[in-house]
DNA sequence: CGGCAAAATTGTTCTAGATCAAATTTGCTC
DNA sequence: GAGCAAATTTGATCTAGAACAATTTTGCCG
């Protein structure tokens, strides 16, 4: 973990945690290769974190060895803040990712004076409980075209939809988060380009250029 | 829906909301037959509703109309508080249900009391965040026999493991909640039965004996 | 640029669980 | 208690997607 600590950020990332931050909270910046763990399941949740550039997941393992990916997390997106005492999950990076740190309980602090706003802790707790629930009928209900689409459209909406997606997870991540096979996202995916839903953008096969929203938005209601 | 308002309780229930209420907030009892809504999505969120007896189902429709059950409401527990302005979910009974009813605004003043006590609307959030996050594994990782014994554990434990476990709702419900056919249900309880790890109780199928949890806790983890 | 490991695609086979289809069983209602 | 509709079980197929297995593509390194 490369460490690069700034007490105060000179020019505040974007962001609620800098913005509450503003100057009085510390902060310090960290770097975490792909594949490095930011904190464990179980782990005391003492720090809280926002993604400056790159991508992280959070994720369950069954004892079988098996991954439930909660969650993605962009730039500005804060994670790590829970409620009790311990995480909840494992989180690790997906890419190279910077990161800015604050101590739980200063952040907590500072959060107490925005009790009821936009920025409170309740907020937060509460947007994460609506993606869980929208992804529990995605992940019970929905087909693996379903699914894949709905994804492409969660990124882009999330990337402020973008002329070319860059998505920062492999397939597997992918399928880890929808409950599929690995095989079948990449499968997925060559269908909606056969289509004409969607195109690869240069070498890479993590850059989408997405062709048709409302289609994509069609097959995600329903097969 | 059959109303018995009773101002302020003379006897208050057991549970957070009549213990908030504590004389000082009005609420009626109401009942609702079985299969009757209690609201629906995108209704606005005007009162908020605890089990006194029966039960409650909250879920989601797919445009196809699948059923994705978000989670069931047994005795004592309440549902129906959301931190926006409108339900996110629909809600019926299961079964003919009583159920003690208040104003959202009348609990949240109260509850502006015990902000950071474990009946905080903060601790109301996280317990349904913590119960999604496990669901949300369990859907998208789980075989059918795992997901049939999690079901079950988790009544058990909701009902404090009685010696005969009583299910208000059906193999439907069932199947709905955990994200397979209702047929799927029903062949994995008796295969259960089968491999003597429970029994049913009487005339009935929703009367089930768990003769070895340890067993069913076993399978749950991995099958 | 060449070599290589990791990632992604594509093909084949297999299977858990869906779907379709009857029997039973159960709980109501008169 | 008879009659009936709903719920449940059980059986027989079918299929979406998993699992296994090569290839091919890509990014990365010296």
């Amino acid at each position: 973990m490369l460490v690069r600590t700034s007490a105060v950020c000179a020019r505040p990332p974007a962001g609620m945690l800098s913005a509450l931050a503003g100057g009085q909270i510390f902060s310090s910046e960290f770097r975490y290769r792909r594949g490095e763990e930011v904190f464990g399941e179980g782990e005391e949740a003492q720090y809280v974190y926002q993604i400056l550039s790159g991508a992280a997941r959070t994720y369950k393992l069954l004892p079988d060895g098996c991954r439930q990916i909660n969650s993605f997390h962009l730039s500005g997106d804060m994670f790590g803040l829970e409620n009790g005492a311990s995480h909840r999950f494992t989180a690790d990076a997906v890419v190279e990712t910077n990161v800015s740190i604050m101590k739980r309980v200063s952040l907590l602090d500072a959060m107490t004076r925005y009790r009821t706003g936009p920025g409170s802790l309740l907020s937060l707790v509460t947007r994460n409980l609506v993606h869980a629930e929208t992804h529990m009928l995605l992940l019970g209900r929905k087909t693996a075209l379903e699914k894949v689409a709905a994804f492409l459209l969660e990124m882009d909406e999330r990337l402020t939809h973008p002329a070319v997606l860059t998505l920062p997870m492999s397939r597997r991540d992918i399928a880890d988060y929808l409950g599929v096979a690995l095989e079948t996202v990449s499968r997925t995916l060559s269908i909606l380009k056969d289509e004409g839903l969607l195109q690869f953008y240069g070498p890479t096969q993590r850059r989408v250029v997405l062709l048709d929203r409302e289609g994509l938005a069609r097959l995600e209601a329903q097969g």
